[in-house]
DNA sequence: GTCTATAACTCGATAGAC
DNA sequence: GTCTATCGAGTTATAGAC
């Protein structure tokens, strides 16, 4: 709001992010940006030489943030059932904080898979190896049921993450409120680790 | 393959459906369509007249054929674990056999709401109502745990659908090969229902 | 640092020959 | 039906004044 130093900075890369996450990198236009900006178009240019570096700018820096806090929680040797409680907590904050942030990720990653990846992770994959290994073992030990890592690794994910892609077909399409909605993602910080225990345990 | 009265159109149709699963309908020009499909780009102008008009053909053709299959399972009077299995099945085989159909899906239904709702369902939306009531019902009768359906209703969906569009996550970055992901995909068909039903029966 | 003006380019679309 | 050639709109990117 106020005029400083590195203002105009901070106007371009928050009025990008809004931009960008409705209507992904080719769908807008610098124009866009520098209008919701307040400033010139030639601006951007300045600050971030052209439209694809504004566009890593903007995402991969917020991406980024988050890549370590992820491969802690999968690589931590907590027990089973609290990992997965702190996988769920940590993913569903992470998507209530940015909204935008899983539908840019499911678009990339579906154009450029390797360049994405490699950019996100920076070659350091989350140890999704050791944390099948626990999974393993606790069935071995019968305390869970048999399922495949896979599996359930997919499911973890799937209940926290996809239920933000629903949203504009949730509030849209069938009339639920956005506060209602936001109510429901928080409650899904203990209900979604609360129902897979459920599913798996003995 | 072979030259025939409808080839090109049909080449045309496969070809523009890879590239815009792929990249968007913004991110994917003619030009490379003309190019997949090995014919010109004069050709597509000739056979859809414009781009808006070869992308609802590609897409929204495919989705309508989905669209009465889906609000019949939603609406059907079955018990509510039959339900869930053939909600399952239903969602898991149609992104097997479509496998760019949930990336079109879900980045549309976050551009343009309103217009991919009323184009899916022509203002005819799956009775979700009627399956809330018969959630609730359940619960009452103490067959299943209580959860509010909201909450049910995303499970299924997320475990079906979000798979798919990890899909270049687990193969790229996990080194899963292709066949592996598929194999995986169609044990869904029996796993997610019973990861389900195990979480929530009595 | 910020602006106006414009150059350079991409891409959808059309004209017209065959 | 299929092609080549080209136009024109819309965008990115830059030059240059202040």
């Amino acid at each position: 709001m106020v005029n400083k130093q590195g203002a105009a900075e901070h106007l371009i890369l928050s009025a990008a992010k809004k931009i960008f996450s409705a209507k992904g990198k080719d769908g807008t236009t610098m124009q866009e940006i520098a209008d919701e900006a307040g400033i010139n178009k030639a601006l951007l240019h300045y600050y971030f030489r052209n439209k694809d570096l504004l566009f890593e700018k903007v995402f991969f820096a917020e991406l980024q943030k988050f890549s370590p806090i992820l491969k802690t929680a999968i690589a931590s040797d907590a027990p089973l059932f609290e990992k997965i409680e702190k996988l769920c907590e940590t993913y569903i904050r992470m998507a209530i904080n940015n909204p935008f942030l899983p539908v840019f990720v499911i678009s990339e990653i579906n154009k450029q898979p390797e360049i994405f990846i490699h950019r996100m992770f920076q070659n350091n994959l989350p140890d999704f190896q050791k944390f099948s290994k626990q999974i393993e073992r606790e069935i071995e030990l019968d305390t869970i049921k048999p399922i495949l890592p896979p599996h359930l690794i997919m499911n973890i994910l799937s209940m926290c993450v996809f239920p933000f892609l629903l949203k504009p077909m949730f509030v849209h399409g069938m009339k639920i409120n956005k506060d209602l909605y936001n109510d429901l993602m928080l409650q899904r910080i203990q209900e979604v680790p609360a129902f897979i225990i459920n599913s798996i345990k003995k």
